[in-house]
DNA sequence: CTCGGTTTGTGAACGTTTTCACATGTTTCC
DNA sequence: GGAAACATGTGAAAACGTTCACAAACCGAG
């Protein structure tokens, strides 16, 4: 496929142009301006339109970009116009909220597999998925076409069960324990650090951090 | 304070910096080398003692920087060696996972303040903390001394929470709701997007993304 | 006390990302 | 049909962040 260099920048930004898309379109917007696809999300027109045109030219000047359609191509640009099969990794606290959110399953992606070591949650039933036993993921991983692992298990344990994941062939890895976990070159990995945005806000206070436009 | 101009990535990797050197501390270290530091987190040596730098000379030439010293000049830089008290808004499913989360009080946010509008959960106790009627925010916010909100209500009030909780004084924010939050210059605001994370894995997957080292 | 081995701290070079500015094209309205 | 308003797409410039490369400083051995 396309070999150009995006920016992780850019990526982070599709999602937001995503997200907006999907407001706009829910209010019959038939098209946008960069100006107001900027103003939606904290950014500047002239970002929109050089992001976007690394793609492609999806508007017409002087009237904008045609709203449902470029959803779908930010969509299939994202990849995120199919199924993507999920399996999450630690069925606790934050597990647990993660299967409820409903903004993943918006997007194409289904948990279908939850993972689990406590022999009292093995077996049961959580929001319409039976918890499995971590020791199966060899077969069950394989048997659902699961293609990425949410990682949700104590910090202490998230590097064995990611290098069994990336054993049993899952190339794109979410984790949020807070550890630098190491993965071969060919496995994607993104980290959530929840810390790390609390611990901005307490430099930005004590110092008085005069703040640009966040990155995200 | 100190005026210069930090960038965000620079404070986002003091976070990793701090991480390390807490384990590298638990660990009996008494030195580290930028060379180990930059290892522990995937970032490069040079890029340690740049960041490192813009805030003074901790380190010895021929030894490195003295673990347990580091860590607390790092921990002073980024505001946490002191005590943040913490309101969390929407007690649901993420709401009540980052209350159990113990990272954040590890670090000096503490949870002292649980806000909802449900009347069942209304004056419940939940894992100590007794859940108040978000209608009080008023008075609770400042009798509790409040300085940061967290926002974990659904994305279509997540705005009206916000502007209360600006009215009240309340100068950082950390939101979950996957919204763009409209707030005065002078408030600090990080979002916590995690949709954006699995869409960059999907963009990835789907362009045989060859990725740099992820920003975080 | 000197030498060899290390490792910091930092300007300067480099590379990447953002912003600027404008030619080009479309629509609207008289 | 022409003029005014609007808005894209994109090279070029500017801003920003990262990496390089090396002088300076320290340590330990002999
Ligand atoms: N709670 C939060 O809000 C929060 C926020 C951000 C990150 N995290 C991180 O997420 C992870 C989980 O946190 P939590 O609060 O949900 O903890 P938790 O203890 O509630 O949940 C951990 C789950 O993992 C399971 N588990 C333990 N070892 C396992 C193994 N070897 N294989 C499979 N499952 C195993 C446990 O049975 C439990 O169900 C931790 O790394 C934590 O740092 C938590
Ligand atoms: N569940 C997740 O894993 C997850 C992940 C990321 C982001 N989010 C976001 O976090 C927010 C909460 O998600 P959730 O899954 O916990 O939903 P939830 O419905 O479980 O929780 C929302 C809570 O907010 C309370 N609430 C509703 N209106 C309120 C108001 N006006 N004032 C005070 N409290 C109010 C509800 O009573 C409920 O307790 C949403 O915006 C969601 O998009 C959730």
């Amino acid at each position: 496929m396309a070999k150009k260099k995006i920016s992780e920048s850019t990526i982070r930004r599709l999602s937001l142009y995503y997200r907006a898309l999907s407001v706009l379109e829910k209010e019959n917007h038939q098209t946008v301006s960069s100006k107001e696809l900027a103003k939606r999300e904290k950014l500047t027109p002239a970002q929109v339109r050089k992001d976007l045109s690394f793609f492609g030219s999806f508007g017409t000047r002087g009237l904008g970009y045609p709203v449902a359609e470029l959803r779908n191509q930010v969509a299939s640009i994202l990849g995120i116009n199919r199924l993507w099969k999920v399996a999450l990794f630690g069925v606790g606290n934050i597990g647990s909220a993660l299967v409820s959110y409903k903004e993943f399953a918006r997007q194409g992606f289904r948990i279908v597999k939850l993972f689990d070591n406590d022999q009292r949650k093995i077996g049961s039933n959580h929001k319409g998925i039976i918890i499995s036993d971590v020791r199966n993921m060899n077969k069950e991983i394989a048997e659902a076409n699961v293609e990425i692992a949410v990682i949700a298990v104590p910090a202490t344990v998230a590097q064995y069960i990611v290098d069994d994941v990336v054993d049993h062939g899952i190339k794109a890895i979410l984790n949020f324990a807070p550890i630098n976990l190491k993965v071969p070159d060919d496995v994607y990995l993104r980290n959530e650090n929840m810390s790390m945005e609390l611990e901005y806000l307490s430099f930005a206070m004590v110092n008085n951090h005069t703040q640009k436009r966040p990155k995200v």
